[in-house]
DNA sequence: CCTGGCACTCTGCCTTCCTGAGTGCCAGAA
DNA sequence: TTCTGGCACTCAGGAAGGCAGAGTGCCAGG
């Protein structure tokens, strides 16, 4: 078996258009309509050749003895690999992201329009993660006395994001020992990345009298509870009637689809493992979770400078318009970036 | 046509036995199944007169005519309104409710774990909506500067729900200003319903010197703005996968519905026409929006107090368990408003 | 007013048949 | 070698026909 000879020029390009026909019409195709549709200046007999090696290698398969092909995952993976050109937006296009983007007035505005953005350019389900909270900096933190002894903590970060979370102190809290810690907390952790605020802040209790301390220590633990609080990064939604689509093949692969859209864990981790750099895309069993076996995932980092804080994708059928979609993924989370950077 | 002819008691069991059978099966159901589940004490035959009847009064269908009945929208109607009790919760399902939803850390959470819990208990779509802003009342206003000219307003609701927004001063901002108007906003609007609050700080920039008051003018306008948005009401989804339980008849309607569960417009409305007090249900072409019409929607509000702040609901076939399904929403509501007014 | 009996209707399912798209292979041409 | 036209073969999927079973409406008798 030669399964690492290499594939001819005319091979690859008989597998391109084997894709790209099968993402068009969603039917197995065979040798005479790809003759017919793309001039490859051969006889069908030719491209059945071809084929028939392609089969050999794994790239494409035959649902039934008398029927077309369709590409494998292992397929697609070539195309995109090798085979795709990653489709820029048109100008005008760009120009309608741009404008859509710009109406949000805040962090949580700016995600939904994102994702909605998202779904309606790929007619497929988008995902947007918030930007995680790790890898941004303080901004701000406040403290407001709600009652004598609960205080609201409130931690605002360089992103937008805001938290904030009630402190039941062990005592009474001045105002005077509310402003003192309110001024040294932001003096100190002000800029700083939230994973190294906790040991900035570890000799804090130190500076203030003994009775406060207490109240300092307290105020602290819900501090760094609320940094390390990695599981509460948040994901958005759009698109999921967008899934029935895919109609003929797909009904019965919707379920687990959608079990797998509801599971924030899954979803994150999925986009967890998106690198930061360049658009990623991971095809049917390429991805972990079971559910997605049929399915493709193309996903992104974006950010505010030209380090990813978060990340973003689009979830579809292995068949799927792959340089479409990489195309408005990258150009979405481009403007995303600049929004961010912007606020 | 005697179209307002009462129907008689054996009638009504009749229909009662049909909607349940119905609701447990999916399957049109017979004259003699009827009799063999149901000891109603009489024959097949009589029980085919009194459907003759029942579907005469268009309580009750036929698909073709050699299938068994099926109810109609009236026919749920009735059953809903005089034939069926609502079920309440066991005393295990409450505890885990109470369970669930006290492990919540703050109103997000609380939301989340709500409407999962709510899918999970109906095996339906659930649906809430957060607390409003326009029945709420304010339970701090928090003013942080952030730069010379740049204010973040934080906005903070009884209901534990958290606003903020940026503002941009025309002027260099005084830290003794801004501590001033801290407090006189928190004085006055403290404890207020958020509707009235405009009104009682009209006056507000006449207390301050001359060169302060753009200032205060600015601030004042972006809080009310923020008060006023009520647009922002959001809401929060899952169980959209359970739609796909509803197998054979559904999937063709399918498609609307998930359409009706991304906009949040529709859902909004749809909670939003549900009266304050009680479980109330819409069932099928009771529904205005059109993608609705082949479901069910059991809604009912729910508040910290004995008044409703929000509203939550399930949607589900109109071939539901109505019974289990407003014991289930009645139950999380009450459950829910406690959790609001503890925090 | 209820019941058993009976003739009737129709869906759902199974089987059979047939067409058409598509294939693999082979022998001959470039 | 590599491509091409020809040919026999396979098989999914739709159309047509037939059958069984569930359910009905109606009627005459208890």
């Amino acid at each position: 078996m030669l399964s690492e000879r290499p594939l001819d020029d005319r091979k690859l390009a008989v597998l391109r258009a084997i894709v790209q026909d099968y993402v068009g019409t969603e039917e197995p195709v065979g040798s005479k309509a790809l003759v017919e549709r793309h001039s490859l200046g051969v006889s069908p007999a030719t491209v059945r050749n071809d084929m028939a090696a392609l089969e050999e290698e794994g790239y494409i398969h035959q649902p039934h003895t008398s029927a077309g092909r369709i590409p494998t995952d292992k397929g697609y993976r070539l195309f995109v690999d090798r085979l795709a050109e990653v489709k820029p937006m048109s100008a005008p296009e760009r120009r309608a992201i741009r404008h859509f983007l710009d109406g949000a007035v805040d962090l949580d505005d700016t995600v939904a329009r994102t994702v909605r953005l998202l779904a309606q350019l790929t007619r497929q389900v988008a995902v947007v993660q918030y930007p995680s909270l790790s890898r941004s900096t303080v901004r701000h933190v406040e403290l407001v006395a709600l009652a004598p002894a609960k205080v609201m903590l409130v931690l605002i970060t360089n992103t937008g994001r805001v938290e904030q979370r009630m402190v039941d102190c062990p005592g009474t809290v001045g105002e005077t020992v509310l402003a003192d810690l309110r001024a040294r907390l932001n003096a100190r952790a002000g800029g700083q990345r939230l994973p190294d605020v906790p040991a900035l802040l570890e000799d804090l209790p130190a500076a203030f009298e003994a009775p406060d301390r207490p109240t300092v220590t307290t105020v602290l633990a819900t501090l760094f509870e609320t940094l390390a609080e990695q599981n509460e990064e948040r994901i958005m939604l759009a698109g999921t009637a967008n899934l029935t689509r895919f109609g003929h093949d797909f009904p019965l692969t919707i379920q687990p689809v959608l079990e797998a859209l509801e599971e924030q864990v899954v979803l994150l981790r999925l986009l967890g493992e998106t690198p930061d750099a360049g658009v990623t895309v991971r095809i049917g069993r390429e991805n972990d979770y079971e559910g997605l076996n049929s399915t493709s995932v193309v996903s992104v980092g974006y950010g505010s400078g030209d380090e990813s804080v978060a990340k973003l994708g689009v979830i579809g059928p292995t068949r799927m318009d792959y340089p479409g979609t990489m195309g408005a993924v990258r150009a979405v989370a481009r403007y995303v970036g600049q929004i961010l950077a912007e606020s």
